[in-house]
DNA sequence: TATGCTAGGTTATAATATAACATTATAAAT
DNA sequence: ATTTATAATGTTATATTATAACCTAGCATA
């Protein structure tokens, strides 16, 4: 019975082992940015033994576009975006408040385009 | 003796002390950027005994904007303007190349206006 | 003198992230 | 059926990055 199989009866997101549903929940209904051992130690009763596993769950749902890491706190926050657009790859503003820690995110055309013409002035590629 | 007195026989740039100019130089010499580790690793023999020594250094070298942290890589870089025009407080990018290394720091006009009118859009305020 | 500020010294520890190696399950190809 | 490749997971240990806490000293100035 492997964890793919197990996902089918979780309630949330597609295609998701039980771990990185388990972590995509914890982020999905927490306002606000949660470092790998906060996650940790909210999982730790889930089956969590230590932050491999947390991390390991985390790079995938990066890959798919479901969470961010914001570099600048060392932490991760659930894709704000109701689009089910994830993966888009567009360029991502963060705000992030100093004084109350809420985090948003845009997507702004205007940076968009700004990030393709730069790329063209200094030939210089994105992801 | 004071490290300030000190620092006026040093070469390098004003106002600063003994080891902050150390790192400032070592960075700036350097093409690219260097771990806080990096750099006591560098400096050890110039009296850093550890960490918490390079990390006030570069506390201060990056409050008087001679310094910036890429918070991506946990890692610091001199600044790259000629201008002399540090503390502006320009909206700074910078390009990582992930194949090489290689760091530029760009002003842009472009960004820093995009930045204001976002600003004033979504009423958040920036440092 | 007393107060505040900045810089620095020292030790310890906190917080964040990855390496290395093993097991298990699955899907697809042969 | 067997092989091959991939993905997820487990486990232990360790690497890397950053800060806390407390102490000393110099200097400016009220």
């Amino acid at each position: 019975m492997n964890q793919l199989r197990m996902s089918k009866k979780s309630k949330q997101p597609p295609g998701l082992t039980n771990k990185q549903a388990l972590v995509m929940n914890l982020l999905g209904k927490t306002k606000g940015p949660l470092s790998a051992y906060a996650i940790l130690d909210q999982l730790h009763d889930s089956g969590f033994r230590g932050p491999v596993q947390v991390y390991r769950a985390l790079e995938k749902l990066m890959e798919l576009g479901l969470v961010h890491r914001l570099e600048s706190l060392n932490a991760f926050v659930a894709c704000q975006q109701r689009t089910c657009d994830h993966q888009s790859k567009k360029t991502i503003i963060f705000t992030i408040c100093e004084i109350c820690g809420s985090v948003q995110e845009l997507v702004h055309n205007g940076l968009e385009h700004l990030v393709r013409s730069l790329e063209k002035d200094i030939d210089f590629l994105t992801n």
